[in-house]
DNA sequence: AAGTGGTCTAGACCACTGC
DNA sequence: CAGTGGTCTAGACCACTTT
């Protein structure tokens, strides 16, 4: 039997609660398949042939999932070549999460560039409530913690702090140096894919610690960014707290 | 002769540079009947049978030239009724390019609420060079500008300034109201459909009018958000620079 | 040449709407 | 009931990549 038949009545499918379009069911179960990490980031999945051969459909329904799948980027389609698992590194999944752009350019994407890290402090330590919120974790888990101040060649951008529950990342050590580019990290080590981040953007007055690191008068107006990035599961993979100098950088965004 | 045929060789398609799959043509000319005017917001469009036909192609690439414009949010398809061109009055289109929040707000879209306008001042006037430059106007043209002040029921939020350019509201009279949903307005009365909105967002202290305005202390940080809107055709037909107070409302931003 | 995804077609059946 | 969009299939041909 297919994986997609339907067990109740295989032949005629009567009024059922749970119906579903047969390429969501499809979709479902390719989605069920990166979750659980039998397909990882960069991987060559098998032909739309092969897997409408498996799931007892035909290879249209397979493709109009494998499209949906495309969409969101989950998968990457290389005609001649065959549909991979997307990776965070290629440059436009990059710049996916990445929203800063200096005052000056009118390109958004032309001449973006991605600001160097430095780190300030990691540690490890008990979950804040608030953490425990955000994560849906316990007392007990651990979360490590990254301050970084971000910068250009023209200076500091922005400080942030990073926060990863402990549990998804289990073999975490003190002297782990976290990459630039965190979700790539994520993905390549722990197969950990990102599907989307939800942010929060207000307007706050610099303390004197950060207005000092950022180089900017005490008291400057600082546009602060509070993101949770969530996993294809639901889960919340990490918390950030960002102060981004708002003279020189501003925060685009197309609506559409 | 169908609308789609090839010109050059009908029957055997040379290798052509501009060479473009049937259903990105058959997008283009349906979106350019939203742009003429010819198809108006709110209007049932033809069966996807009567379109193939009138374009010589079959009703798949139809629907696949459909699809694209549905995710776009161009069209609204009602299964046994038709497909119409998408109105800015459905509440998901309302709240598509507005993303307010009170703090408490957890769920966004639930208890979201459209905060009520009232007018500061408005007027006509020669554009001015920064105007003249986003619009693609000359020195001759005249703008349109309105000064509001948006309020929920537990005070002000914001205070913004609008500028439409005239020579895309061309029988706008000074008594005219403008509504609380605007492109609704610019989408019944004038055919124009706003595509998508270009926002740039940054931290700024609040001036001693905007503060006492917006009920803050002298200097707060507030939220700057300039707004470009961008009809079908690539024009800008409106900008809007909102100052927001950031104490009891945020920014969100969904990022997938 | 073989295998992949991309496009296009034709036809079947279903679910929903309106007359 | 007829007409609409929604799903699903099967098959053809094309463009591209690899062997």
């Amino acid at each position: 039997m297919s994986a997609l038949e339907n067990p109740t009545s295989p032949t005629k499918p009567a009024a059922r609660l749970e119906a579903q379009p047969l390429y969501v069911k499809a979709r479902n179960i390719m989605v069920d398949r990166l979750i659980s990490g039998q397909w990882r980031p960069g991987q060559l999945l098998p032909s739309e042939f092969a897997i409408a051969a498996e799931l007892g459909v035909s290879q249209g329904t397979v493709r109009k999932a494998l499209d949906e799948m495309t969409v969101q980027g989950l998968v990457v389609r290389k005609q001649g070549r065959g549909t991979y698992v997307a990776e965070a590194e290629d440059k436009s999944i990059l710049f996916r999460f990445y929203r800063l752009t200096p005052n000056d350019d009118q390109d958004a994407s032309a001449s973006q560039t991605f600001p160097e890290s430095c780190y300030l402090s990691k540690s490890q330590g008990q979950a804040s409530g608030q953490e425990q919120d955000i994560f849906g974790i316990t007392a007990d888990d651990k979360v490590w913690r990254f301050e970084r101040l971000r910068s250009s060649a023209d200076g500091p951008i922005l400080w942030e702090q990073l926060v990863l529950p402990g549990r998804y990342f289990p073999d975490f050590t003190a002297d782990i140096h976290l990459p630039n580019n965190v979700y790539q990290f994520y993905s390549t080590n722990y197969g950990i894919i990102v599907a989307k981040v939800n942010e929060q953007l207000r307007a706050v007055s610099a303390s004197d610690d950060v207005a000092e690191l950022l180089n900017l008068p005490p008291d400057s107006p600082v546009l602060e960014i509070d993101r949770r990035a969530i996993a294809l599961d639901g889960t919340v993979v990490e918390w950030r707290r960002s102060l981004c100098r708002s003279d020189t950088m501003h925060y685009r965004n197309e609506l559409k």
